[in-house]
DNA sequence: TTGCGTGCAAAGGTTTTGCATGGCA
DNA sequence: TGCCATGCAAAACCTTTGCACGCAA
């Protein structure tokens, strides 16, 4: 195994400051772009795309996808959480939910045991209806 | 209102005939392509989009995307209501898997009882590793 | 005959990649 | 100094669209 390094560049930053000031929201690569140059800063496209892949695969940053043919958008999550962190997004309102769950867990290694795929539930997104919306 | 029409064509019935006999898979429009070559048919790529979203409209097959930048899956109805099984997508190979499994059905029930939140796991993709890319 | 369907090629978007350069540690 | 990150452009893909021709009804 090798440590992964990963360094903190200005881009990096502006990518991570942008999305987390748009916590709650659905953000596309174009939305980035745009804001950086009216910010006057100058960033690649491929850097952004770069930087974003690397960030949901680290946990910070979900990715949704909702169409094809159709740019994809990302959320910011914030720091990975040890263990027991899901998230569930609801179609309606479109916020997302925390969800902390013993079962979940068990789905895992039952998975894993007796259908050999390997779960990664921290970057799976659970669609549904939450509490508030369901009521409506 | 006006009805609309649809012709029954032969290629029309080809990519019918194809993802009926896949019921269960999942299939892109390159598999399509690649089995009427090898049969020695020919279908213009834009016929089968053509065809397909055509498909989905009138509610014969059902479309999944994944991800982006990854051709999307279509997959067989017919009259039939849900399908019961879930997906599950391998950050490795991008190949979709198809599980069948109670307990995901039980955790439905339990985080709608003990979470308040309704889950619509069909719509849910789980993120993994397959077991082959896990072995490779 | 009417008008939808088909094929081909071109266009339109999104995302990835190669390579030389620049910057973090 | 080592590597990783960045930018730019090109490439790679998936999907849609325009247009002339073909075919179902």
């Amino acid at each position: 195994m090798h440590e992964h390094h990963t360094y903190k560049t200005k881009q990096r930053q502006m990518v991570l400051d942008f999305l987390a000031a748009n916590r709650g929201r659905h953000v596309t690569i174009a939305d980035i772009a745009k804001h950086m140059e009216q910010m006057g800063e100058t960033i690649g496209t491929s850097t952004i795309y770069r930087q974003l892949n690397k960030l949901v695969e680290e946990g910070q940053v979900k990715r949704y996808v909702f169409s094809d043919s159709a740019a994809a958008s990302f959320e910011y999550i914030g720091e990975k959480e040890e263990t027991g962190g899901y998230h569930m997004k609801c179609k309606s309102c479109g916020g997302l939910v925390h969800l902390e769950c013993d079962l979940i867990e068990k789905l895992r290694s039952h998975v894993q045991e007796d259908h050999d795929f390997e779960l990664d539930l921290v970057q799976t997104v659970f669609y549904g209806t939450c509490s508030d919306c369901r009521r409506a």
